[in-house]
DNA sequence: CGATGACTTGACACCAATCAACTGAGGTGG
DNA sequence: CCACCTCAGTTGATTGGTGTCAAGTCATCG
């Protein structure tokens, strides 16, 4: 237990978090100054304004990111999948709110202590930096999704953000998705009212491109459907 | 000449860019590897794919950073401001274009070079990624106006991310902006059309919270009228 | 059984997109 | 010098997509 103390040997992102890639002893290095935790869908992670945890890895489970502005109304600016990370480091100031989707485990980091270790490895500063790169690219993603597609692509957008989040390797027809997420929250995501959300599933369940299973679950018939024209 | 190869001593943003606070060696060594250069309103300053430049910092102008989906068309995720920084170290793959959106200099740093040297100057790679936490910052401001606002405040933000990016301290009622934007390149930004551009420019002239001063100025007459509501 | 909360569906209104015409500046050439 | 073009921008008329308001369904829970 000494030596894994995180559960590491059977991280389940291991392989893809950012972690992945530290040799053997750093990993030991930087496993002994995080920890587990584990959390109810619904919970903040950490509030906007906390600087105690600088950086974490999702391992499990589904977060999201907002904001609140000043009437207290929250924006979602970003989702969290298994083995994405949220770091915050060196910012000027945190001023995003995580909450848990889903019933979620993560892998916390101490500020001050990861401060330390980011300035004496630079293997794992530029891991960090790395990882912080692909969250502003998938910003960018963000801001094309939302900012000139209409209500149908931007659902089908997040769809396959999420089924590629939630799987690993190419998706196929007939895969099932569990999306975590109210109407709400994906209204809130995506920009939208949360009819406008229910009618644009409707739309592409009655054109047989999805089937609802459930509440939370999406079964994807045509991916093709879904996916932006490739001409 | 030797001692200051990119004309660090007279740099306007040497005291805001991310080699602000290295010391005076380090800032020379990292003189040393890079090179200043001037772009016209309408180059390129790097292309989606082109993996020389690693990063830059804007010195004088404006830049705007784009992607272009299948159809090839653009879409505005970024517009960086005097000493404004652009990074894309360690990223898996570049995908945006930089465009200088007025005549402006930058000071460019090659990617082999500027790796090495953060890997060994960690007080380096740490303003990078600062850097780049504040564009992940600026990235979920940008995701929050064209997200959940209309015309209007779409307009009235873009105008205060401009008055804000474009002078230092804080803004004051009859200040001249400049905005080196074409309504085309606003709307895109916007995720609007230049039609609805030109119309809210027109209310808010009419309301007498700005003045139209030539094809680019906007004088700001009421900046309490362009600002969200704060109760 | 009623209450609650997430979701769906319908009717309608409204904001912004679209299509189209017009203006004005800058440039070119007869 | 003026006719003409082009291009950015403005303005107007109309359409359509999405927000808003409202009602209704369904599952869960006390």
């Amino acid at each position: 237990m000494m030596h894994d103390p995180l559960g590491c040997d059977d991280c389940p992102v291991r392989e893809i978090a950012v972690c992945a890639g530290l040799g053997e002893v750093e990993r030991r290095d930087l496993a002994r100054l995080g920890r587990r935790k584990s959390y109810r869908r619904g919970e903040t992670i950490f509030a906007a304004g906390d600087s105690s945890i600088a950086c974490a890895t999702l391992v499990s489970g589904a977060v999201k990111l907002s904001r609140f502005d000043a009437q207290g109304t929250e924006r979602t600016v970003a989702l969290l999948h298994p083995a994405g990370f949220l770091a915050r480091l060196f910012a000027v100031e945190i001023d995003c709110t995580a909450t848990a989707l889903s019933d979620c485990t993560l892998c916390l980091f101490p500020r001050d202590v990861v401060e330390r270790q980011m300035r004496s490895h630079s293997d794992f500063m530029e891991r960090v930096l790395r990882a912080t790169s692909e969250q502003l690219a998938s910003a960018h993603n963000l801001i094309d999704l939302i900012g000139r597609r209409d209500a149908r692509a931007r659902v089908t957008g997040l769809l396959l953000i999420f089924a590629e989040g939630s799987c690993d390797g190419p998706l196929a027809d007939g895969q099932l998705l569990d999306l975590p997420l109210t109407r709400g929250e994906v209204a809130n995501f995506l920009g939208l009212t949360i009819e406008t959300v229910s009618r644009q599933l409707t739309i592409l369940e009655a054109e047989g491109a999805i089937a609802r299973e459930g509440p939370r679950g999406i079964r994807l018939l045509r991916v093709a459907a879904l996916a932006p024209p490739t001409d």
